[in-house]
Parts: structure tokens; sequence; C-alpha cells
DNA sequence: AATTGACTGTGAAATATTTCACAGGGGGAG
DNA sequence: CTCCCCCTGTGAAATATTTCACAGTCAATT
């Protein structure tokens, strides 16, 4: 029931006309039948029906499935960290824009701030603070060394940032109101591998 | 019943002496109930136990949990893109030795295959059916540009590799007896920003 | 215009997972 | 030595999810 928070992503995935369950199960290995009964949940009490027996508009699919998710709205998040992951980071472009806007890069070194190129500014680490709360930046991604995440997350949290994406491998203590998602490469080698067991 | 593949990382987290179920939860936001009763599947049908009344021997349970999870053996992997995102993981050390071993790196530019440094050998892209079928490589980290990935694959599963982790946003569309694992930062976005709906 | 085929919608059944509740058991304090 | 408290282990109950089966619908084709 709450998968279809991912099925978005593959059906964006370049094609036009209609969508069938069978082609989401190809792309995505999920059962069609779940990926059906999922987006019948969006179907309205009134007997509004998304699909047809043509399959499934995406035009009309995704929009309802955002605002059922509550990505209906554009938030601004800002990279912290500008080594070789921030960096590769700060060129991302969200693939629809509306979803999600990159306000911001920060950095301790003030070097790289000057140095690096981007296509939306950057400022040393100790303008955190002032930046994020000036901006109400929501989300900050997370890309310094191991050592520095804690303070560095704390930082953000302390400015008005209410989710971080987390890169660094370390578990970050936070308010519990805070979200914290973590990517540890390690992680997903694991995840891999356990799929690969079978 | 199976989330205790996530359980390890946590249980590592540098602490030393007993680690409870209640402290797990604590540093995962897992239910306690839940992960005893994960941990009990690996009980001795023979009546033989892990846990004690002190809470339960990391020494003891990591192993177990590894074992239990085919993570008992290491697996080879290489780097196949050597870009900003590329580069970053060449550095990277899984943390204990043993589960996980990076062979190689590969560029289509020669160029930096030349200039980059890292711990491991960096080959120009042609090479990659020829060291991944002599390294025996398992694994692909996929980080090369979204045009570039599924010719990428392709030539990495050719080689032998049987699981990709696809840092590309792409869906890639490979023999099902691949195993692939796709890291989409636009993804991890959005699960937060559900996350913070909450 | 009727027939065929492919697809969704959805209750009901089958599974899987999580939560509960409580029976041990061990360690430390007194 | 005994009591007390905090732990695990685990069946059973409560939920949640997935799978099934099939009725209903639209579109294209003959």
């Amino acid at each position: 029931m709450q998968l279809m928070r991912l099925l978005e992503k593959h059906v964006l995935s370049g094609e036009s006309g209609p969508v069938t369950s069978a082609r989401v199960e190809q792309l995505t290995g999920w059962p069609r039948d779940t990926i059906r009964k999922d987006i019948s949940c969006l179907n309205g009490s009134d007997g509004g029906v998304i699909g047809s027996s043509a399959g499934y508009d995406p035009g009309l699919l995704i929009p309802l499935i955002k605002k059922a998710l509550g990505l209906d709205r554009s938030r601004k998040f800002c990279v912290v960290g500008l080594g070789r992951l921030g960096s590769a980071y700060l060129n991302f472009a969200p693939p629809d824009l509306g979803e999600f806007e990159l306000i911001a890069g920060f950095d301790t070194n003030v070097n790289r701030v000057e140095i690096l190129k981007a296509a939306v500014p950057l400022y040393p680490a100790y303008k955190i603070a002032e930046v994020i709360s000036r901006f109400r930046i929501e989300i900050a991604m997370l890309c310094v060394p191991a050592g520095a995440a804690q303070s560095a997350a704390e930082k953000c949290v302390a400015a008005g940032v209410s989710g971080i994406l987390n890169f660094a491998p370390v578990a970050l203590r936070l308010p519990a109101k805070i979200e914290v998602r973590n990517l540890y490469v390690v992680d997903e080698l694991r995840s891999l591998a356990i799929q690969m067991r079978g």
C-alpha cells in the first residue's frame, strides 16, 4: 500500500502513452496485482476511477500519486560538504522541476567554495545558519566526512532544516522530529549481495 | 523477519559491551519486539540461544547474522565511471575488510584513468571485459552518466558480473538473473519528504 | 454491431509481519 | 543467599500485505 511511493520514477522513465500494471511489473519487479491494488487506493470514493481498459494515463496518474504522498509542492534543499560526493550532486537536476529545488551549497573549505562552479550559490560553512533560515531550506544533503557529520547536522537542524539525507556512514543523533534518511553505500552493497545469494 | 539485514550496521556502530534490543531501537527506530523476534530466528533448533539477560554480545551476534544472510564471504567489486561520483567511491573503504573488496576502477576517459590516484588499479573502459573476468569480479558500482549506463551495464554483465549497484537515474534492462539495485537520489529525497509529511 | 482480448477494480482468501503478554533467567545490591 | 529488575524467547493475537479470482469496461477488429 505504500510502495507506490517508488512507483513514480519508473513510470516516468521516458515512455509515452498509457502504462499498464504489467509494464510496471516488468520495469520494477513488483507484482502487477499489488500495483493495481495500490493504485486503486487513489480511486475516489465517489466511484471515479483512474485506469481504463487501456491502462493508466501517466499524465493523470502521476499527479495523483504525488498528491497522495504529499509530493505536490516544492521543497528547498541544500548540499552540505562539497567534496567529491557533494560536488557531484551540485550538478544534479531533479527530473521535473517543482518537486525539489536546490538552493545552496556549503563547505568549510573557503577555497572550494570559491573555485567550484555551480548553478547555485556556494557559501562557507559559517553561513549555514543564516542562509538556511533566510531561504527557509527544509532539507540538507549531508556529504561531509564521517567525523564532521554530527556537528554539521546539528547546525542545519538548529537553522531550521527538518529533513536530512545523510551520506556519511554515521548514525546521527538528532531530535526525534527531524527525519533522517541514511544512504550507506556498504549497506547497499550488502543488500545487493543478499539479493544475489537468492 | 528480514529487516535484520539492516541491523548489522547499527550494531556495528562503535560501541562495546552487550547490546540490548532497546538500544537498537534507540539507534534505528525499529521496535524492540521486532528486533528480538528477528534475532530469535537465528537461535538453534537445538535450544542454543544467542542473547542473555544482559543483552546480545555483538562479537557473537554479528557473525551469526552475516552467516544467515550469506555475507560471510568476501565479494569483489569494481567502480565503473570515474566522474565525481565514481571517484568519490574509489577512496571508500568498507568498514571491515573481508566483506567487500574493491578491485578496480574503469573510465572511458583515458586521461582520468591516468591522472586519478587510487588505492586500486584504474583501467580504460575497453579493458572491462578482460579485467572483470580475470579477477572474477562479482559486483559493479555503476557511476556513469545516464546515457552510458545501459551499455556499460551490458558490458559488465557480459564479462561475468552478477550484481549491479546503479547510480544512474535509468531503469536498466538486463537478464533477470542479474540483480540490480538502484540508488536514485531523487527517490531518496522523495522518501525523505514523505517521511517528513507524517 | 457483435466479438474478442487485454486491462482495471475489488472483495475475499492466503500469507506475512508486527505487536502483545508473559514465562524464564541471570546479575547485582543488600 | 535472596530479592529485584531488566533482559531475552516465543506462542498467540492482531494487523498488514499480497495474492487470487472474477466481474465489468473499453477499444479495436471483423
